[in-house]
This record gives structure tokens, sequence and C-alpha cells, in this order.
DNA sequence: GATGAATGAGCGTTCATTCAT
DNA sequence: GATGAATGAACGCTCATTCAT
């Protein structure tokens, strides 16, 4: 996409019902089409197309186009956090270590595979430079999440620098869900990927787990 | 005016000195560009104005600027293969595993670091659609360097599936390093991802070894 | 850095008045283009600017450039049809073929004197491969008009092969009136070579017409 | 065709037999792209391709390319005129017109008939503004042999108005060989149009021949 | 607020022409 | 003279953004 002119002023904050929809909108079409088509196709005047509203609307509530992609990118998160927690918070210090991986990354998994294309796009914007810290951001909270889940379980840890071992963890099995999904046709089943993904991680981090 | 024809073939092979020059010209001024600024500032204009010459010459030697991205791939593509190929030709079956892919491992992350910016680049638009048959033939090409070593080593297996086992490998390494990469102000020394790193795969693929 | 994509079909079409303005602002500026400096001159830039409009403007109306000749060309195609059939539709029977076809031909003659320079550049465009079938479909409705034409009329025809007489006698009119058009000072007066060229075509179809 | 830069300086006249097989290399090859593959594929660099020789060579002979295309023109035009000469000269006054005539008639479609694609190019050109001088240069030497020849017939002349008839007649001729060149699948075979055309010009210019 | 026609900088690409070798 | 690498003005076209209605 060619790179934008950048607007002076922040939009107002959407408070009404309408507003709100009307944002809910632009974002659902956003979606639909980066997954169907691709970034290129999402340009402003095809997502207000698909949205249902002119393009005018759609700079009355994002004050350029990347700041839809952003939002999109937030709620992404936002939602694979969520996921992160809710699995965690299922009682997981009763069960045994390799349940609870296996579950937050079959939730994962799904995820990625409710909308492939999407997150090929998210994924791939997600490592220019622009939304950089964005996703640094992130990938701090996760870590949080993972370091805190970690030190909760009672299982031995191999590993003496918890931070570093987290980092790697998280971004392996982050990268090979990844590169699963951008390959055409993957060779790997999901079940087998997430089996594999489990015994990856549990053998590097938990002593003694063979 | 005139209807545009794509061309379809390379154009001519640079033979003379001057050509040469002219072609090294260009690809190191991309090289510079996607290093300091980015995808978005590599246009023809740019590149041809950074390089010294004109976007003529560019497109001389280059049928479209898509070519121009396609050679520098396919050059850290070589490299890269190049320097797994070199590491494992040295007697790598007297040695112990283990110093083999740390041996691998440095040599890629000084691959990396001797380039950050271009790496990235590369990363990045290697996801993207129109390249992804470039990047699957050589993640085709280094799964079955992986596979052969893993066959070669004398060092007994744990994983039966030997396929999954290497691509889960290669796409964590892969992933980490770039990630580290990526990050700003790196947490981790080069060292100390190289040990991780090298951990995991031993545990991941060798059966007893702790 | 985005892969062009070529539109298929037309743009939207214009509804609202401002839309009817600017539409007809690109098309008679391209016709003042035409008329004055040839086709070379008729760039998207030069269109533009002499309608008063910017680029973009023009592409919202018109998915290519050649879409802006083909509209005007269709325009002159209809305006031609159109006279031919007013003309045959005045009680052509009851009058002596002469007289309808020197009406016929004074109207074309007035049609080309209206701007000259159009329909050179459109006689001289129609030539090329791109705008060949729209040509041989505009040739194909006034041969069958002449044809219909020349059943109709009582007078007894000399020619045993009907669709060639026609295309003779059409393409004989057609070019003498170009060329002369075309020569910057005409020798023959426009009532002469009306005169000439109904001469030619009673005596060449019309038997003992002398 | 983009309208050049147009260099200041005449070149220099070709004297030497090495020069003259250039300068009939560069026009056999411009006449092989044209005729197959029309004009926008003609040019300089493919021209000296198909010529072998480089481009260098080619603008020692050809101030700019417009230049060769001109010399086309004037080749083919003496090559026409060639034509009319020699049949007129072969006691044509010992013979019917109508043998005369169907005699330039053939010899013109055989001219047309040995280089389709060359001829739409040289007649599409040759209407171009740029070229109108020439072209007219060309008709008014055509106009002058077919007067010649009408004086020196024996036959009655039907038309008061020699220099018009001429004009008509020729243009007729003209557009009717070339209209025939331009559709795709000509419906009239070669001979039938000679047929057609001869009498058209023979009823159109002399009297009493039915 | 909502609309969507209008804007125009900027892109990739071509090719006639030049000139150092 | 011949070469062909280099030049760069100019083209068609796109799309994020604005603003009169």
């Amino acid at each position: 996409m060619r790179s934008p002119r950048r607007p002076q002023r922040a939009r107002k904050l959407p408070r009404q019902a309408r507003s709100q929809a009307t944002v809910g909108a632009i974002l659902d079409a956003t979606v639909q089409i980066l997954d169907r088509q691709g970034l290129d196709a999402a340009t402003t005047t095809r997502i207000a197309e698909v949205a249902g509203v002119s393009v005018g609307s759609l700079y009355q509530y994002f004050s350029h186009r990347d700041a839809i992609l952003n939002a999109l990118q937030e709620r992404e998160f936002e939602r694979a956090l969520e996921l992160m927690r809710a699995v965690l918070a299922r009682d997981h210090l009763a069960r045994h270590p390799r349940d609870t991986l296996t579950a937050v990354m079959q939730g994962l998994a799904s995820l990625y595979r409710s909308a492939p294309g999407l997150h090929r796009v998210l994924a791939i914007e997600g490592l220019r430079v622009a939304r950089a810290d964005r996703v640094h951001a992130f990938d701090a909270r996760v870590l949080a999440i993972i370091r805190q889940f970690l030190r909760a379980t009672g299982a031995p840890l191999r590993r003496p620098r918890l931070e570093a071992a987290a980092f790697v963890a998280y971004q392996s099995v982050r990268a090979t869900m990844l590169a699963r999904l951008l390959s055409g046709e993957p060779s790997l089943d999901e079940d087998s990927l997430v089996e594999e993904l489990v015994d990856l991680v549990l053998r590097y981090l938990i002593a003694g787990d063979a």
C-alpha cells in the first residue's frame, strides 16, 4: 500500500450506539476482505463499500487507513489473550501441564483456522516497522502470562533463564503455527501439529518430562 | 498510448564490466534502502537514485521491480544454504550433534546480524503470497538438508515423524532468531539464544539428550 | 508496489448532475484536443487539464484511456447511423433515388464538416487493430442499411452481387469524403463532391441511370 | 508511439556499399516487423536487433525513428508509381481501357497482398498529421498520372471536371482495396473486387460504357 | 453527521536518443 | 564507424484523503 498522507487531528471516539455499529461494520468488512482477498484489496473505498457506508463515514471514525488495521490487530490481540487467560484460569493447577498446554494450543490453532487469510495478513503486517511497537507490547503481555503460568505450575522447570525460555517457547509455537498456515497445503494435520508443539515445549521447559 | 506489455523473461545477462557494476550498484542500493527505510521506500526511482543510475538502467537488468527483490532473496537463500552445507560438511559425524547444531546456529545468527534490516524485509516479504512459492522451495531444500543430517547422525531420534519434526525444529529456530532481530533491543544476547535453541532442538529431537 | 489490476468493466455510470457534467467535460476536452492537436496530444493528463478536472476524475468514469476514445467513436457512429436512418425514413420510396442519396451524402458531409479533426482521428484510429472490431461492427450495420435501401428501391439494380456492391459503394463514399477532409485545402467544394459521389454510386448500382 | 525528442542535425547520406547494405537491412527489418507485429513492435531497439546492427548504427543513417518510416513510405510510394507507369506504358492506347484498368488494379492488389500488415501500417501512419504532406505529394503524382491516362485515352469521358473525377476514382479504389485488406476475413475474393472496381470506375468516367 | 465526487502526488514502466568506449 | 549501456522525460493509472453538498 502507499504510504499515506497523514492527517493532523485525531477523530472523535464513537460513543453512541449507531457509531459503534458503524465501527463494527467497518472492522468486519475489513476482516472479510483481508481474509478472502488479501491486503491489496482492502482499499478504503472497498472497505466502505462492503461495510455499507461511505468513505466519508469511514474517515469519521478512523483517522487514516492504517488505523483500521491497527484496531483489527488490537481486536485479534485481545481475542488471543482472552483465550489464553480463559484456558489457564480453568483450574489448570489441578491438571497436568500437558493438558493445559494442549488446550491452549488447540485454542490458538482454532483461532487461526477461523480466518487464515486474516491472520496471514496480520502476521505479515505485524512485522512491519510501523507496527512493531504494538506487536512488542502484545508479546510482552503474552510472555508475562506464560511466565506466570510457569511459576504457578508445580512442575520442576529445567530452565534457569525463565524469561528467555518463555520467549523461545512462545516464538516457536507462534511461528510454527503460522508457517503451517502459510503453506498452501499443510503436510501436517492440526492435531499432529499440536501434539508436536506440546512435546517440544514440555521437553524444553519441564525437567524430567519425557 | 501504448498497450502495456509485461515482459515474461529476465533481461539480458550482464556481460561487460560496466554492466556488472550497474547490477551490483542496484542490488547494493536496494539492500541499503531496505535495511534503513523498509520496503515502501524502495521505489524504482529511489533505488536508481541511490545506485547512482537512471531508472532506465534498472530496467535494463531487471524486468520489473519485484525482480530485484527476488534476486536479493535468492542471493540470501543461497548464502544461508551454503552456510548450512559448509558447517554440516565439516566432519560433523565425528562430533557431537550439539557442536554441529551450535555451529549452524551461530552461522545463521551471524548472517542475520550482518544486515538485520534486510533480513527483516526479506522475512516479511517472504510471507507475501506473490513470493510464497520461492520461500516454500527454499524451505523444502532446508528441510531436506535437516532430514539428511538427522539420518546421518548416529544419535537415536525420538520422533517417529521425521518430516514433521524437521519442520517444527526449523520453523522454531528461524522464527525465534527473527523475532529477536525484530525486537529493537533484544533482551537476550546472541550466545544465550543459540544455547537455548540448541537445547530446544536437541531435547525435542534426540532421545535421552539431557 | 502493487500488482496492476486491469479493470474489465465500465466504471460506475454517472447519475448525479455533477457527474454528468464531468463526463461531458472530459469528452468535450478530448474532442477538442483530437480536433486540434491529434491523438498523441490526448494524454490522460492533458485531457484532464483541458476538461478542468483531475486525472482521478477521469478514471472515475472511464476504465482506461482508450475507453474515452471508444465512447467518442460510439457517439459518432450512432450519430452517423441516426442520420442515415432519418433520411431514409423520409418517404424515400416516393422520391427518386438520386434525391435520397444526395440527402444522405449531404448529411454525412455536414457531419464531417462539423469536426474535421475529430473525424480524421476517429478514421485513423478506426484502422488500428485494437479498434478494428468496433469498426467492423459499425460497417456491418451501415451495409445492412444500404442493402435494405437498395432492395426497397424500385429502381432496377445493375449488380448481381448486392453485398459486394454495397461494400464498394460505401467504402468509396466514405473514403473520398475522408480524403477530402484530410487534404488541407480541398480543391473540390462540398456540393461538387456530393454531386460526383451521387453520380458515381448511381451509375455503379442502378441500371440505365445515365 | 511516443513523440520523439527531435535531433538537431541531419545525418550524412550513405554513399558506400556497406552503408547501402545497412540502410537496406534496416528498412527490411522494419518491413518485417511492421508486417508481422505492427507499429508498436517497431521500436528502434527491435529494428536494430532484427537488422543485425546496433541502435547506434541505426542513428548513423536515420536522424530519428520516424525517418525510417518515411523512407519506407517513400519506397512503397515509388513502387506503386512504378507499377502504374509500367502498366500504362504498355501500349495501352491500343487496348480497351477496361483491360488497362484491370491490369493496374491487379497490380495494386498484388502489391497490397504481398505485405498486408505493412500496407495497413503505412495507410494508418500515412493519415497521421505529421506525414500528411508526404501523402498529399504522392496523391498529387498519382492524380497526374491518372489525368494523363484519361487524356490520352481515346474513350469519350463523361465528366467535365477531370481533376475531381480523378480524385474520386482514385480514392474509391484505394480505400476499397484497403478496407478489404483491413477486414480480417474478406468476404470478397480479389478477382471479384478488381472486377467491381473496374466497373465502378469505367461507368463513372467513360461515357457509354455499359 | 453522512455522502461520494473530486483530488493529485506518486508509482512502475517504456523507449527514442545519446555518447563514452 | 560501430557499439550498446545509459539516460530521463513522459505515460497510464491508483487510491488515501478531503470537502462541498
